[in-house]
DNA sequence: TAATTACCTACTAAGTCAATAGGCAAATGA
DNA sequence: TCATTTGCCTATTGACTTAGTAGGTAATTA
């Protein structure tokens, strides 16, 4: 289940993207335009900027931008970024232990398909797709 | 992110169909074979039950066995079971209210186009599949 | 220098997860 | 009949996550 931090934050990329030849746009007004808390978009924001995928600038006139064209996002790394991890189930984690039952798990090949099938899905979809 | 719940209720089916030859299947015999807390277990396994994909007989003899054939149970539905539901996001699922914003998200395609291929894929997998 | 904006730390209430504890009920076979 | 085995039931727990809120400081501009 994706949570309202992915979620969210994929609405804030494209409203970025869709204010893309405007100036910066302030939290203030996508948080409006979103219905989202700007108190809590404050936190899933934070974490693009990190993840270097949007640029923030403050002071009047600041606010935040994409630093790449929409094309050039997937929704995979978006998701990825804000929600920790796009895994499907706890195994195939980037960070967890390895388990000793993995070479005779009846359902292992399941969830490494699967897993590969989100991936895949995310990571084909580009943020320009979801823009218009 | 799929949980011990629907992980393990689906190891708990496949060890019950590569035992449905056998008579009833102990839980303890389960719980020792698949390394799972039989306590544990009981909670899920009474899912199984309330959900008539298996059944339980008490005393000296007793256990679990399987309602149907192997063949005719898909994973989905022993997903969406013990998960208590397999939409990918909030939004989808049986008991969400009603989004007003759903006529101008820019997301929801993208949520509903995924949702539909977890639910295609799942429910096309059959229980056969994972046994040997 | 006042206003605007981002950025930061801390806190919280509610809920979920992954169990555990301690029994009662039913069935069997000696 | 009675001990044993098995399922079935309710309640509880500690750790963690979710979806925010509160209250500031720092940077930038008019």
């Amino acid at each position: 289940m994706i949570s309202t931090k992915g979620r969210y934050a994929l609405r804030v990329m494209i409203d970025l993207a869709e204010h893309k030849d405007s100036d910066a746009v302030p939290l203030k007004e996508i948080a409006e335009r979103q219905e989202i808390s700007k108190k809590y978009l404050e936190s899933i924001v934070s974490t693009l900027v990190k993840g270097k995928l949007v640029k923030g600038s403050s002071g009047k006139g600041g606010g935040y931008v994409l630093c790449r064209e929409p094309d050039e996002y997937s929704v995979g790394e978006i998701l990825e970024l804000t929600e920790g991890s796009l895994a499907v189930v706890a195994c195939l984690a980037e960070d967890a232990e390895k388990c000793p039952r993995a070479s005779k798990c009846k359902t292992l090949p399941l969830w490494t398909e699967f897993d590969k099938m989100v991936y895949d899905y995310f990571y084909s979809k580009k943020l320009s797709d979801l823009v218009k």
